[in-house]
DNA sequence: TTTTAGCACTCATTCTCCCTGAGTGCTAAA
DNA sequence: TTTAGCACTCAGGGAGAATGAGTGCTAAAA
């Protein structure tokens, strides 16, 4: 059944004034600010009615309301104005996005440093890669008789390289021709397939050359391993504690410690489905027990073809949604706009890497 | 004046009871505490002397006391034991450190981890060139006609890499070429002759090849520049919630973001003076006024010739003092150790770097 | 001279009790 | 269907009283 227009508007209110202030709602309060022109008494009958629909809660009995997790989906999916960013925001935005070209790594550490910033909540971000990463090239270069430098750059053209140290000396050709079978044998491989190629390998090669390779091969697994994983960073943890539902430290604490270590935030449900490009979780949605009293709303954004990140903003249920939700899309949009151009022009990949 | 025999007693059974309970510590306590086999009242007289020094503080007239700063100083100085770290204690920190050779950067941080989860304060850690860095060598790797690979290393090893994009195609001769030139124009250059040398060449060198130049000596200065600069790791702040001074939500806040805050943590008063290894700094021996009810302990490590690095360990002034030491000096000895084995054999440098 | 016992005093903390006021649900009238 | 009115509920706050840990001082004991 749907609501009457007036529940929308009282139900409306009663999220806004909760938002605003952290108080249970009265509706006296509501009364005057709907602009309903009804007395209190009338607002007290249909807030009856949307207590019953279990979309406002009543903390005890003679308190105002507070939106339900039922209250604030129905908010977010239907009454929520799209809130206007001002040119201040967004130049704000802009401005702390305009970063040099550096590491992706640090870029998105930033990123999530100054969303974080911006919109006084914690903030978490992540990328993954979309699909299999395999090795593009090898590069050995000689540093001196016994050490060389080993380049490996991937599909999505992240390059890393390493100092390895060999146990015996080794001339420049035979360096050449290690490097040969390097691209020879181990090139567009999976870890996996690269980790199989090595064992079957090992049998057909002279010990001394298959140690070598394997150093060099190891090292390449370790770096796919790498874009494999998925590495979150989490940004201004300490916002939480300027929300009054962290005042208690009972409250704050498992929440901060859920956001400070990486294993656990790891588990944040990034699950952002399909199409969408932005998602909202609120209250019990989530399905971490640590996230039981918490929103999360999550953008992703492209990075390059290859990649995709996501960033998210974790706040108390009562978060200010419409604020929250508009500086999200355009930042993600802007993350997205900014690695298309400048650091991932189509079928390149990133541009520095480590 | 020389404190007598039993007024140190009674001060390090204060400081000890205090910082294991957190409640002021009364006569009688010390009494039973410190093993004299003297009255209460007989306690009080020498509480009463030790307060007239300075030694002692009392929150208010009818509780017991707490250590002052110089009261805490003159503890570390001379009555404290040397905790004795555990087998377990030993074998934990040891089969945390024996990490996977990895980046320099994510080595310390793991570091900090780990050294905050063994001892509950936060804790954060630094590296620091010693000295003047310059380039070693440069190498160019060709990716693609319009691509390629610049490599550059530093006299302490480290090892960066970042891809570059030209305006126009150039063969590999071309490229052979350009390397030759930067190791013969740009090595053993600190960043600020570097870029002297860069302005120099300007005038007498056609501008496609400046272009390219300036475009991998630009890069050579940002890795060194990164270097230079200290970058500070923090880990653990949610450790000081465990703590009582920090429940009350007004006194954690503060300290927090100014752990939180990169930027402002870099200030830590990380001047290690002459050869000591090991520094504490009591309360308000600490610069920063975010600090001043805080005490920081800190150790330093050798990473090679070349880096050194600090990590310390921030708390409340009531802080086991002997068991933070302890294990940081076994924790600061093993880094040094590893660094020096494993990853940085003197005159090599360190192994893996991006 | 040092130590001890005793006693009056102080003061943070805790508990109880009461009051206040915001807010509710219900009813009866408009 | 809306409104006004009224009795009722209950969290929050504040005043006071009780508690008790701890002190300083004094006078006696060692």
């Amino acid at each position: 059944m749907e609501l009457s227009d007036r529940k929308k508007r009282i139900l409306r209110a009663i999220v806004e004034t909760y938002i605003a202030t952290a108080d249970p709602v009265g509706s006296k309060a509501v009364a005057e600010r709907a602009g309903l022109d009804v007395s209190s008494a009338t607002i007290r009958n249909e807030m009856a009615d949307l207590t019953d629909l279990g979309l406002l809660e009543q903390p005890h009995t003679s308190a105002g309301r507070i939106p339900s997790p039922a209250g604030y989906r129905l908010y977010v999916n239907e009454l929520m104005d799209q809130h206007q960013l001002t040119i201040q925001e967004t130049e704000r935005i802009n401005q702390a996005l305009n970063l040099k070209m550096e590491e992706l790594d640090r870029v998105i550490d930033r990123a999530g440093k100054v969303l974080s910033q911006i919109s006084d909540y914690p903030v978490f971000t992540m990328a993954q890669a979309k699909k299999r990463v395999t090795v593009k090239r090898f590069d050995l270069l000689m540093v001196e008789e016994n050490a060389f430098i080993a380049v490996v750059m991937t599909d999505n053209s992240v390059v890393k390289n390493k100092l390895i140290r060999m146990p015996d000396s080794l001339s420049e050709t035979q360096l050449q021709l290690l490097s040969a079978v390097l691209n020879n044998s181990f090139v567009g491989l999976t870890r996996e397939e690269m980790e199989q190629a090595l064992d079957k390998m090992e049998s057909r090669t002279a010990p001394a050359a298959f140690e070598l390779i394997s150093l060099v091969v190891d090292f390449a697994v370790e770096v796919l391993a790498e874009q494999g994983q998925n590495k979150i960073h989490t940004a201004g943890i300490t916002h939480l504690l300027e929300h009054p539902e962290y005042h208690s430290l009972d409250k704050a604490k498992p929440l901060m410690n859920y956001l400070a270590e990486e294993q656990e935030a790891s588990k944040l449900p990034v699950a952002l489905s399909g199409g969408k490009n932005m998602n909202i979780l609120i209250g019990p949605e989530n399905v971490s027990d640590a996230l039981k009293d918490t929103s999360v709303v999550m953008a992703s954004y492209d990075i390059g073809d290859n990649m995709r990140g996501v960033i998210g903003v974790v706040g108390p249920t009562r978060m200010d949604y419409a604020k929250v939700t508009a500086r999200l899309s355009y930042f993600a949009e802007s993350l997205t706009r900014m690695f298309g151009k400048e650091e991932l022009p189509p079928g390149e990949g990133k541009e520095d890497k480590e």
